[in-house]
DNA sequence: TGCAATATTTGCATCGGATGAAATATTCGA
DNA sequence: TCGAATATTTCATCCGATGCAAATATTGCA
């Protein structure tokens, strides 16, 4: 029963992750704007209606989907005794191990980024599923009146962590943890920055 | 020859405010997502076309547009002397001034986000745009080599600034310096935060 | 293995968002 | 009031996106 629910799942990331490369190699070939969902489709060996089966629209195909964080690591956090951006760091590190990153993928969104910068909000948005993860992690442990500090905070480390993301992309050299420790530093500089 | 052209950009900024008004209008009435572009423009007495001269799409009509800082503002800015923090206050204080906010219009997106908080994702690229001028700001002041952590201090401004603004829109005892009030308790809580 | 239940993929029809081009109307200064 | 610049409209068209139902594939079980 599991066992064949994770096949599937397999299966369905496999596919997603398919169509993925298929609409970032056609975008950065003919650009974004002159790629239909239908080439996408046809790239990737399915139909136009499969196509929207797995990505709600085009965007979100060349975004690609995200994994939630996992559940023991949002327990693992609630019950550690560092500080909140140490904790908060650690998380982030753990769960950039769990999901299984493609740098060749990540090199194509970077350099997709880097043509069309009006993909940007999409990319950005996605980023907003993770930081609301985040924000409700942060609230475990400050309860629930901290809300908009929350917020705040679960922002800039998304923002941070994406900004380690693209380093990694397009550096061959860096290891995974190295996101993590761009992203510490960032958060160490940003505060630095709001003394001056 | 200036005359005239303020005399045009009063005309489109007063057309703009109309269909931002009959869109917000239907939205709230019908949900936004069984209204059309051709309801709201006929709401508005204007041609689908013209629609689309006014807004590149649906939801920017739904946002409304938003004015830039000016550039003596930033100049103040950039000759202030206060904190980094302070100073982005004042900035913000006084753009809120410049720009003639519409309570009523506040208060429809107010409730709009309330009832569907799928637009959320609109709204906040409207403040990607602010953002990266709070960036550019900053940046005058600390030299471009602190890009990642400008652009995170100006994100949580934005978001801070946002949340003040929604908290006048549904507060008739509010006052607009009230907005920057706000957002600085929001940044120094964020900051206490930070330390935890 | 083979069948029934379930999940996935697909084709088709359709709607709405969005853009370009050319015609028409309006504005504003000379 | 005329003419140039600008704004609006009409029309045609393309593409993104969704619902529906049929077809196809996959899984679990007798």
């Amino acid at each position: 029963m599991t066992e064949t629910a994770t096949l599937r799942d397999r299966r369905r990331r496999q596919t997603a992750s398919e169509i993925q490369a298929a609409a970032l190699r056609l975008a950065l070939r003919d650009g974004h704007e002159s790629i239909t969902t239908e080439m996408i489709a046809t790239e990737a060996g399915i139909s136009l209606r499969t196509f929207f089966n797995y990505f709600p629209n085009k965007q979100s195909a060349l975004v690609g989907r995200q994994p939630v964080i996992e559940q023991d690591l949002a327990d693992w956090f609630r019950n550690a005794d560092g500080t909140l951006i140490d904790d908060l760091c650690e998380v982030l590190r753990r769960h950039m191990h769990a999901i299984d990153l493609h740098r060749d993928t990540a090199r194509m969104i970077d350099r997709l980024l880097a043509r069309s910068p009006e993909l940007m909000p999409a990319f950005h948005a996605s980023l907003q599923r993770l930081s609301q993860q985040l924000s409700q992690l942060i609230l475990t442990r400050t309860g629930p009146d901290h809300a908009p500090e929350a917020e705040l905070m679960s922002e800039i480390f998304a923002h941070a962590l994406a900004n380690g993301f693209r380093a990694w992309a397009s550096d061959t050299d860096m290891k995974i943890d190295d996101i993590t420790s761009i992203l510490a530093t960032q958060i160490r500089r940003l505060q630095a920055l709001l003394q001056r």
